[in-house]
DNA sequence: TTTAATGCAAAGCGTTTGCACTGCT
DNA sequence: AGCAGTGCAAACGCTTTGCATTAAA
């Protein structure tokens, strides 16, 4: 099966319906990108479809997101949205020298609290922040 | 010792002269304020000391960071910045009912990882998102 | 034909900037 | 006079909106 049926497919899937526009985000954000911001995904569609407006790129990942096949990252030292497509729970690692935003499968994390004593706790985001060691 | 002068002493050990503005800046966010955004900022400002421009508000606040005695949390639900005088390490809960933002002392949270193997880590930010139990 | 999706341009929001003005020293 | 601090307004970057146009069912 190839790539282009998988997303019709998952975009169907989602109740999405399947625009050409939809595809090339699709394709994309959910197959091909890391973490892009909605710039870096309208310059990555742009190739594959010229004149693609700003308005659909963001109606698209809104859409994907509603549809629970996207996640909206709000980066909290640039403040800017990156688009997740790991849908799993998972944290987020920011290597400080090259800006590379890293996920961290939750697992690998274990986070012990009594907070849900006063909490009803539906969501926990962290951000490491550092650099990576250079392999000695 | 009242307010003011506590207020002036601490912009002076920080090392920033302590104009009107700063004062009156330095009063709210230091003593009086819980994660004020700068609207809020200049708001509470603005009853004391009429006029202040944002940039003067936006001005002091950055001051404030730069020597370290305030810092800017960016709140990834809404990508907005508020200022937290809390410079121990610590969490933030963000209530999901209210929007109400609460620092959780470091010590409530234990986290368990290995990342340091990988990497130099230098902050570790984390939110929890949800809402107040009631009490029963 | 009537409904959904798209594209454009304008507006929005929070923040930053340039620059002239003020007011201490 | 010199200089840090201030205020205004314009610019900024990203995102959202309104609305007319197009494509699809």
């Amino acid at each position: 099966m190839d790539v282009q049926q998988t997303i019709i497919d998952a975009l169907k899937q989602a109740g999405i319906n399947a625009t050409a526009q939809r595809i090339a985000v699709g394709r994309y954000v959910l197959l091909e990108a890391d973490h892009p911001t909605a710039d870096e995904v309208k310059a990555a569609v742009d190739k594959v479809f010229p004149k693609i407006s700003m308005a659909t790129i963001y109606n698209t990942l809104h859409t994907l997101e509603k549809a629970g096949i996207l996640r909206a990252v709000k980066l909290p030292h640039t403040g800017r949205v990156v688009y997740d497509r790991n849908m799993e729970p998972h944290y987020h690692m920011i290597d400080e020298e090259s800006g590379t935003l890293t996920d961290l499968e939750a697992q690998r994390v274990k986070l012990q609290h009594e907070l849900d004593k006063e909490y009803d706790i539906h969501e926990v985001e962290i951000f490491f922040r550092g650099v990576r060691k250079t392999d000695q």
